[in-house]
DNA sequence: ATAAAAACAGGAATAATTACTGATTTTACG
DNA sequence: CGTAAAATCAGTAATTATTCCTGTTTTTAT
């Protein structure tokens, strides 16, 4: 891991990312990003997105559709999928995860360093 | 979605996932269904994996990776995902999962059909 | 001021998956 | 059985998200 060094683009792509309650993709904020660098490429959208997330700064999600999301909010929450139009948000509900407890444990073997739930449906939107 | 008319090729298919107690992927079937049917193609493997899926005969697993695996136990059960191989297996486990109960009820406006759990952390064999 | 390291833009490359096309199989029905 | 419509196939091209590469520009410690 590199030692990182400033860079407006990155800053750029995080202050961006701040603004945003939803989790945009990397062409998402490539397209935002690009009215205050016109020349930013998708290249350097990625490579930032992937270091700040290997940093922890920001969260990346995946919910299996095989687009990588963005979210600043790195306090762990659960996510809802919008299986119709694919629309992922936050879940506000307070149900622990079975799965919290379970860190560091071992089960035939494999150490448990962690866990990801998501959970699917239909969204507000699409019942209307 | 259409009639579904017998095929040998996804009977082979069918087949070969049977024999696994893994998760082999789209490329794993190809390769190993080859051997009965030299000139199938992968499209087809795909094919025939995605409708298998789609009729629940089989279940699509997802972890995030890009890579979709497929399951022929289609009973709900957890997965574990090693962060250093990338292996995908079984977790035996009797953690009832929290997120079940969820089924049916709405958040926000949101139906929640059903949800996703897998853990990760350093398999037994990474661990050596 | 300068030089090494990091980051950049632009574009090529990769990898998984899906879509297209004309030929082959399956199957329902006469 | 023969046949025709529909499903499926093999082979290949296209798509999509992402990463990698190269030569140039920025950042930063000294």
């Amino acid at each position: 891991m590199p030692v990182t060094k400033y860079s407006r683009q990155r800053e750029a792509i995080m202050d961006f990312l701040m603004t945003r309650r939803d989790h945009p993709t990397a062409d998402i904020v490539y397209q935002n990003v690009k009215s205050a660098f016109p020349h930013i490429s998708l290249g350097t959208v990625y490579r930032n997105l992937n270091l700040l997330a290997d940093l922890g700064r920001i969260a990346r999600i995946r919910v299996g559709d095989g687009v990588d999301r963005f979210d600043y909010n790195t306090t762990l929450h659960c996510h809802f999928v919008c299986r119709k139009c694919g629309r992922v948000m936050d879940l506000h509900t307070d149900v622990p995860s079975m799965a919290n407890g379970m860190e560091g444990r071992s089960i035939d073997g494999n150490l448990i360093e962690g866990h990801v739930t998501y959970f699917y449906g239909s969204c507000s939107r699409c019942l209307l």
